[in-house]
DNA sequence: CCGTTTGTTGACCGATCGGTCAAGAACGCC
DNA sequence: GGCGTTCTTGACCGATCGGTCAACAAACGG
């Protein structure tokens, strides 16, 4: 759906977005229903239908827009970083420490992966984050610091700890805390010393 | 819904669990309806009802079944190691194997760690598998193999990489080669060395 | 100040949802 | 053979679903 919004409409919209959700990430994607959402912002559905084509439209658009900022998030975190290794360190920081702020944005991400209608969705995104990963993991072992390996795989191992030890944190099993936080980078920074050469 | 079934009615129930399971995996828990269910099965709607109390409960129990199914290859396949690290390696292995071969419970496990509805029905289980596997974790530290450090949070690490590995080679994303299991494990054991000290 | 576009209302639509139930068929057991 | 339990049928229920639409209000642009 394009449409010509004025000011007016781009704070409908964006009410719309973030109602939404809260609610898909509290609730469910399909258990929460249309009615509920327009109901919850005290206006007629037609207001909805005016903004997204389907509720399908709807949740796409808030991964998209998750999926954006998460990016922009790790890319200033690497920005500074002079080695391939602080580089990794940094994106795999940024991650955790963003999808703890995020819940929401977070577990609709991990909702949509199980969902077919919407795992294509969530490809392009982690596509992008994968293979910039990679390409540290890559230099990193151009350049002598840890053994050859399949960088991508060990990208996706790295994002698999993460993401697994941001769902502790939300589910309430794990407090937040910079310890956890750098066991979890420990563990991924010497993950990927683990190529089996015997 | 505890009921005396006869050996037929054993196994229509096990029909319907096979069947539900699979469609649920496939189209998602949600969108799949129960008249759909017994649809694919060619008997009435009374059917369902009379081996299950509700559609959450069905869902419940496939899962309680693909939790006991784990659980079981997951002992088996420790039962014969002799060091920590070993017990360790062959946990890993095994739940790899098996939630590759088990498609089915594992998009399951997935979905239903989405979906606060059922995260409980899954907390008990996984608590167990976490409590093994960190046991061996605070062997292997006991022992001087690896540094002291979070055990139970190793042991979730361990997990992330598995679950993760699992998943990319249930989207088609990764064959599911020895090599690529190879890599995931050796993440895995190098990474619980990785105790920041300094 | 008026015409056009943008935004909003809420009744309404057909379809489908999870779940019930009275009736009866198939079986187990003596 | 007959009696009780297990199992099956499918019409039916009220509620709710995602989505439509004609009418109307508000804001914008000239």
């Amino acid at each position: 759906m394009d449409r010509r919004l004025t000011q007016r409409g781009e704070e409908r919209r964006r009410q719309l977005l973030e109602f939404a959700a809260e609610r898909f990430a509290d609730n469910g994607y399909h258990p929460t229903s249309v009615a509920e959402i327009v109901e919850g912002l005290g206006v007629g559905k037609g207001v909805f239908y005016w903004y997204f084509d389907s509720k399908e439209e709807l949740l796409r658009a808030i991964l998209a827009q998750g999926q954006l900022d998460l990016r922009r998030r790790q890319r200033a975190a690497i920005a500074g970083a002079d080695t391939p290794m602080e580089r990794i360190e940094r994106g795999i920081r940024a991650s955790i420490e963003w999808s703890i702020e995020e819940r929401t944005f977070f577990r609709l991400f991990q909702f949509a992966a199980t969902d077919d209608r919407f795992t294509d969705a969530l490809r392009k995104g982690e596509q992008v984050a994968i293979r910039d990963a990679a390409r540290h993991v890559a230099d990193a072992m151009a350049a002598g610091e840890i053994p050859d390996a399949d960088a991508p795989l060990l990208a996706h191992a790295m994002l698999g700890v993460s993401s697994h030890l941001v769902q502790l944190v939300h589910r309430g099993l794990v407090e937040p805390s910079a310890e956890a936080i750098d066991t979890a980078v420990g563990f991924c920074l010497y993950g990927v010393l683990g190529t089996r050469l015997a």
